[in-house]
DNA sequence: ATACTATAGTTGCACTGGCAACTATCGGAG
DNA sequence: CTCCGATAGTTGCCAGTGCAACTATAGTAT
């Protein structure tokens, strides 16, 4: 027989829920305003920035935000008619193509982070002392690698 | 001049990010075939259910579940529908409505309450000590009290 | 080589949610 | 009492997302 939380975890489980919801909130706006960037379009610069070449297949790069394949190609639809990314074949397997970014998705990664950055610190970071925010880490990635894998 | 996070926040900030969005799909998914509901039914059933009348004000229910009145509208629309809930007029405020749970929603509520929350406990508080369960709610509702107030 | 199964990515469709505009009502100022 | 700004809720419209079905290609067994 599974245990059910008891109060304090119940409490620790709806702040997570209404915290999530209202930084996330808060963050999407400001980025919006201060860069005209959706947080998913942010998010994709992020992934092809840090990634070797600049580039990801579309599978890997679904993973990496959080999205369905299905949702990608229209992410990245949008985002290749702004000029931020741009679609390759993929030589070793012409399954696959490679999203890469463009000059001007880079430019407008390096023009959005800093206040983004800034978002981040400000709203969620600044309330976490440096054991927190270890803490933190390591009991969210805890919960994370514990979730059952995605097809 | 603002701080932006460092290494070990940011890490912090991505792993929550991660973290809500595998478990809240996870939860999604049990408790859609376990009582064919949707996350924001359970939600509003549960904050109707722990109203002193078991019913509460659109505005008022539209904060409690984190969503625009205009998204509360729809949702209500469809639980009506289903016949969980039901509006009821408010005689103090005739701009306004109640939103009352009716008899099959609190049997709805009742019937998925348990397998919800083993869902949460096996996929969120199981990876949680006590002291980190107390300390993850301190953070957050810290983190929470201090987003700009909507509106 | 052939066939069979698995995988990458895209598309049709339906659903959900937000914004802005709208109606109805409230509550205070004159 | 009347007007006027504020508030409650709904609706039209549109953007974003997932599921399932589809096409194309890869990998594997015979």
């Amino acid at each position: 027989m599974t245990r059910t939380p008891n109060a304090a975890e119940l409490a620790a489980w709806r702040a997570f829920l209404a915290a999530h919801a209202r930084v996330t909130e808060t963050l999407e706006k400001e980025l919006e305003e201060a860069a005209g960037l959706p947080l998913g379009w942010y998010d994709v610069l992020v992934q092809l920035d840090e990634s070797e070449a600049g580039r990801l297949r579309m599978h890997d790069l679904a993973r990496a935000v959080l999205l369905s394949r299905a949702g990608l190609t229209r992410l990245v639809d949008r985002m290749c008619a702004a000029g931020l990314v741009a679609r390759e074949a993929c030589e070793s397997d012409r399954r696959g193509r490679f999203v890469a970014l463009t000059a001007a998705g880079r430019e407008a990664l390096h023009r959005a982070a800093p206040a983004h950055l800034a978002g981040v610190y400000e709203h969620f970071s600044a309330h976490l002392s440096p054991a927190q925010a270890e803490s933190l880490r390591a009991v969210l990635e805890r919960v994370l690698a514990a979730q059952p894998l995605r097809h």
